[in-house]
RNA sequence: GCCAGCGUAGCUCAGUUGGCAGAGCUACUGAUUUGUAAUCAGUUGGCCGGGGGUUCGAGUCCCUCCGCUGGCUCCA
């Protein structure tokens, strides 16, 4: 006899040995059913494994987030198999789960969106066949046979011990698999293919490049359908589709990757950096620019030359060879070093709005979201040593604030020290300590990324949450232990000495395009008033009310506030119309009523109109809503 | 850069087995003077991404270049 144990600490005995299944059933049929995995003494393990001694157990159900992994998987099998049934030549390789659902490798002839519906036809039937799936533990010569003319799988057999290596069969269908998978088949009831693409065979563009099949898969229906819905809701808000809608920006062919900015994209742009800038001044940054190209001896002192050149554009004159700033600290320690520094100038923050070029990959260009050209918020500060903790708490501060004037949340995490890095073991337990101490102080969680930091230090990366979820790594805070050294900065001390100031680079923004590209996905196009590129626009219902709207045009422009009159003798109809699509949030109404009362019929985005709004209350409350940078226009609904 | 898909009017798209380049919106002109999501009529608008080839004939087939889209980190 055995003992079970349970998560809520009770005990049941069993006849050694025992499945899962059995268990399971012991509690009761209905519940086992809903059993996908198990968890053994913390192992993930297949229902039928057996258990021989004492053991906890947890059952993973088809409601945990370790059963979705596991059907997931198990997905990815049933895809294999039908793309073999489908294709007998093609040669699976890996299919693992990742973040919304799985894919899987093959070596095989290309592969398009329109053969999905043939690849998900056969896997329909393989899940009508509730095939029972299998694991058998093999010896490596085994597997080594088994796949005796497959050259991707031996070579993941190569690297595995023996006595570790599992197949896992579901009909006649066999592969080399870790597990654990789901009893059979069945379970993979609501899955979707996604996408195909070329990815090279171990993630190395010096192999053979495979077919990529990616789906996702849920236990339920709706959930499917959940996530489909999600897809569909951020393809409607693709910046490059409301970007061109709105007018804010475009590209083209003379400029692959780089924006050209309308004049609404700047109302926005500007709405921005004037925000960037009050919350700089106020938290003691001053702001410089320098040039954006610089000579190769420049680069070649910063290691930028040795280490950064595949991606830096350069250019040759008066036989002089520069290169285009693809980063703004190098001309940030040119100005720190133009005259020497005293302790009591530290310590300095000085922010740089940077147009940095990088050469990318031409495949990988996206939107503002990937670019050649952009603009950095970028900061360098200049410290002592034990300045460290509350600069970094200051700048966590900011972004705090920063952040949340958008209604972003976020989330941090610590890059530590990796295997190739410079600098002593003090420096990096100095800067490490500093940054972890800055954290502790703040008091928000974070998570820690052993070994991701840069070779010159450690970092902290800023992730913010959008609207529907998504995350994106905006802001980042990096110490930097060389370049202070390869430029041999210092500042003077107390005692009369020259020191080495330490640096951190941050950004809050990050990439302003970026940044923007988010924000227009974020708002879905419909920004808060105060970054609105027309805030409101005036709609007179007749070609004689266009001057008393030119009028009060021109008292909101006196106030402040970027709003235009739409005088085109069309249809009342059409300009509400061509205003909303425009995503206007203030449209605006004046007729003959309005003009006698000296008011608006204020029509916001959601279709509802307020009529009788006096004019004079109404401009007040919008500088108000703009001045506070409101995310909703609660005060503009009182009045 | 590599793989796959795509590129027709400013925008969204149609264009059959290769046989005279189309529609709606936009813009422009005229009429209409409008009370909260498209008033009506007319007129413009095209090197079918660029170049080369096959063919009596190419938007359509082939080659090549450019650009766009999805991927190329997640490890049996």
């Amino acid at each position: 006899m055995i003992n079970i144990t349970f998560p809520d600490g009770k005990t049941e005995q069993f006849e050694s040995p025992v499945d899962g299944s059995a268990v399971a059933s012991s509690i009761s049929e209905g519940f086992a059913r809903n059993c996908v995995a198990m968890e053994v003494n913390s192992a993930l393990v297949d229902m039928s494994a057996q258990i021989r001694e004492d053991a906890k157990i947890r059952f993973i159900t088809t409601g945990d987030s370790e059963g979705l992994d596991v059907l997931r998987h198990t997905a990815a099998h049933v895809m294999a198999q039908a793309v073999l049934r489908l294709y007998p030549d093609a040669q699976p390789t890996i299919g693992p789960v990742v973040a919304d659902g799985f894919y899987y490798d093959f070596d095989m002839e290309p592969v398009s969106e329109e053969d999905f519906a043939k690849i998900e036809a056969e896997m329909k039937k393989i899940v009508k066949e509730k095939l029972p799936i299998v694991r058998e533990e093999v010896s490596k010569e085994r597997a080594l046979e088994f796949y005796r003319d497959q050259p991707y799988k031996r070579e993941l057999i190569e690297e595995l011990e023996d006595g570790t290596i599992s197949f896992y069969t579901q009909g006649g269908f066999t592969d080399l698999c870790r597990g654990p998978h789901l009893p059979h088949t069945g379970f993979v009831r609501a899955f979707k293919l996604l996408r195909v693409s070329g990815a090279y065979w171990r993630g190395d563009s010096n192999r053979p490049q495979l077919q990529r099949i990616y789906g996702t898969a849920f236990f339920d229906k709706k959930e499917l359908k959940k996530y489909l819905d999600f897809l569909e809701e951020a393809r409607k808000r693709d910046h490059r589709k409301l970007g061109a809608a709105l007018d804010l920006f475009s590209f083209h062919d003379e400029a692959p990757g780089m924006a050209f900015f309308h004049p609404r994209g700047m109302d926005l742009w500007n709405a921005l950096l004037d925000y960037w800038r009050k919350e700089h001044r106020a938290a003691g940054y001053v702001e410089t620019k320098t040039p954006i190209i610089l000579h190769r001896s420049l680069w070649e002192q910063s290691g930028h030359w040795e280490n950064y050149r595949e991606n830096m554009y350069t250019v040759l004159i008066d036989e002089t060879e520069s290169a285009i700033k693809p980063m703004n600290c190098p001309g940030g320690m040119l100005l720190f070093k133009r005259r020497r520094h005293s302790y009591r100038d530290l310590p300095i923050r000085a922010a740089e709005i940077g147009l940095v070029h990088r050469h990318e990959l031409s495949g990988v260009l996206s939107g503002l979201f990937r670019v050649r050209a952009f603009h950095q918020d970028d900061a360098h500060i200049f410290m002592t040593p034990d300045m460290i903790e509350s600069e970094i708490l200051g700048i966590l501060q900011l972004v705090r604030r920063m952040y949340s004037t958008f209604g972003l949340g976020f989330h941090l995490e610590l890059s530590t020290r990796p295997e190739k890095s410079i600098g002593t073991d003090e420096q990096w337990e100095n800067a490490t300590g500093g940054l972890t101490g800055a954290l502790e102080a703040y008091g928000a969680d974070y998570l820690i990324n052993e070994g991701d930091g840069a070779f010159y230090g450690p970092k902290i990366d800023i992730h913010i949450k959008d609207a529907i979820g998504r995350t994106w790594q905006c802001g980042t805070i990096q110490l930097d232990m060389s370049l202070p050294e390869r430029f041999d900065l210092s500042y003077v001390g107390k005692d009369n000495e020259k020191h080495r100031p330490v640096m951190i680079h941050r950004v809050v923004y990050g990439s302003i395009e970026r940044f923007l590209g988010i924000l227009v996905e974020h708002f879905a196009g419909r920004f808060p008033l105060w970054l609105a590129p027309v805030q409101a626009v005036i709609l007179p219902i007749n070609d004689s009310l266009v001057p008393f709207a030119e009028e009060i045009n021109a008292r909101f422009f006196n106030a402040g506030l970027r709003t235009c009159v739409d005088d085109r003798t069309e249809s009342l109809n059409k300009k509400v119309r061509e205003a909303q699509l425009d995503k206007v949030p203030l449209i605006l109404t004046v007729g003959e009523k309005e003009r006698s009362a000296g008011t608006l019929a204020v029509r916001t985005l959601d279709g509802a109109v307020r009529h009788g709004v006096a004019i004079d209350t109404f401009i007040n409350a919008v500088c108000d809503n703009v001045a506070a940078r409101s995310l909703g226009m609660e005060n503009l609904m009182s009045l």
